[in-house]
RNA sequence: GGAGAGGUGGCAGAGCGGUUGAAUGCACUGGUCUUGAAAACCAGCAAGGGUUUGUAGCCCUUCGAGGGUUCGAAUCCCUCCCUCUCCGCCA
């Protein structure tokens, strides 16, 4: 959510932030509805007021024995009026809020422009592009082949965009997991959290994957609003929700491997092959927690440590900056990771690395105490995934394939799988 | 699932229809005292919002959440959520 304040203060600026990303933001109704709001909520806190004097002069005139009768009219006329006011008021505010909640966070001055993914800025890449003698295959046809990756029987228990990993294959995705988690406890400082895999809406709200976005979570048949998370950033974060932190704990460093569930309504037709978009997948999820003035450092920090993983399992990626119309909705600046996937011939996403600013934190009352200020303040929320290991076990399997369609086990994780070769 | 108890400020814990946003203690902040520290004493100290150039005033809201009764609710009624204890069941 955005500052109130700014909103109302500073609308065209805004306004023309958010059209960066192709938002177009309605002025003039916004406006027009915050001056209703204005007026209504003067005139509700007016009568209001009133009723409380006269309520406390009743209580007053009754304990000394005294005629109340015309005072109590007053009060009871009041609150007629109050009626009408208030339910005007609520729609008003109501309105306001479901605006409020749907604007998407203002972009920060390093975004590049830009439309779409074409325009993402490429800032570095590391590692060389392994030279193959043979022809390449895709991971489906390297785990089929190697009958550990079973598409079939994971369409028929399930549907699609499901998988059956079997073996060695399955032990393979659990060894990343655990290497990952490993490097970001040990050498990077993060603390390992165990969260719940189902949350309500109000959670999901604070980080923004609600109202908006319903149509890509999984929603649970219950009496209450329970959803799979999409990712842990969401029970992470919310973990910050409704207090008020001591900045001496600040920054901090949260890690957890979790299940990630994605309906991905909107994005039939796109890699529907093999094991890149999934309903479900496997994911270690980095997130900080800063102060305002540290946000940045903490992204780049962060940034970084998702890049270990990858420089250690010795997989080329470039990192890119995303575009003003690519970036995400609560995000104000975001690196992606794009790991080289020899099979594709391409770059593809494996962590996504954001700076939501103060975004989330409004939304869920994340605070700590400015020092400096003597204030309350919203804290700064960065995640980024350390790395989805759905798509790190694609990446392992196409670039470490050999001609005899067998996968070699990257140095870093024959430690985790007790053997050099998958076959 | 059955029986009981309870949810109040950073924490502990009073209040149980009326000038109570809330006693008291702890913690915290400032001051006095002290060579310094501790102790003692004095003072301050909830959150959110509106108005406003304003961290000044003034005003509104909030005692788990949502309804209701009332001129007036932390206090009474209803529904829900959560926590704790005991029993049952279970990994």
């Amino acid at each position: 959510m955005l500052d109130p304040k700014k909103l109302r203060q500073s609308t065209q600026d805004v306004a023309n932030n958010l059209a960066r990303r192709g938002f177009q933001f309605d002025i003039d109704s916004y406006s027009s509805l915050n001056e209703s709001r204005k007026l209504l909520q003067i005139e509700n806190d007016n009568l209001k007021n009133k009723r409380n004097k006269a309520s406390k002069e009743i209580g007053i005139a009754k304990s000394k024995g005294e005629d109340v009768t015309e005072i109590l009219k007053l009060s009871e006329n009041i609150n007629g009026l109050l009626a009408n006011n208030e339910s005007k008021l609520s729609q008003i505010l109501s309105q306001i809020e479901f605006i409020e909640l749907g604007l998407p966070n203002l972009l920060s001055d390093r975004v590049p422009d830009g439309k779409n993914e074409s325009d993402n800025e490429v800032i570095r890449s590391w590692g060389n592009k392994k030279e193959f003698s043979f022809p390449v295959k895709d991971h489906v046809e390297l785990g089929s082949n190697l009958g550990l990756l079973d598409m079939d029987n994971a369409a028929r228990i399930s549907g699609s965009r499901f998988s059956v990993l079997r073996g060695n294959l399955a032990s393979l995705q659990r060894a990343l997991i655990q290497f990952m988690l490993d490097i970001h406890i040990n050498e990077h400082g993060y603390e390992e959290f165990y969260v719940p895999f189902i949350v309500n809406s109000e959670t999901l709200t604070g980080t923004s994957q609600l109202p908006k976005f319903e149509s890509d979570l999984f929603k649970i048949e219950s009496d209450k609003s329970l959803y799979l998370i999409p990712t842990a950033e969401v029970p992470l974060t919310n973990l910050f929700g409704d207090q008020i932190i001591d900045i001496d704990t600040l920054p901090r460093k949260l890690v957890a491997h979790t299940p990630c569930f994605r309906s991905e309504a909107g994005s039939y037709g796109k890699d529907t092959k093999g094991l890149i978009r999934q309903h479900q997948f496997e994911k270690v999820e980095l997130v900080q927690i800063s102060t305002p003035e540290k946000s940045f450092d903490a992204l780049e920090s962060l940034t970084s440590n998702a890049e270990q993983v990858l420089q250690k399992l010795e997989l080329p990626y470039q990192v890119v900056s995303l575009s003003a119309g690519d970036i995400g909705f609560g995000s104000a600046f975001t690196y992606d990771l794009e790991v080289w996937l020899p099979g594709q011939n391409a770059y593809r996403e494996i962590s996504s690395c954001s700076l939501f600013g103060d975004f989330q934190a409004r939304r869920m009352k994340a605070r700590y105490k400015n020092p400096n200020t003597g204030n309350n303040e919203y804290l700064h929320t960065i995640n980024g995934s350390g790395v989805a290991a759905g798509r790190a076990l694609v990446a392992v399997l196409e670039n470490y394939q050999q001609e005899d369609g067998t996968i070699k086990v990257p140095d870093a994780l024959i430690s985790y799988m007790n053997k050099k070769i998958i076959d």
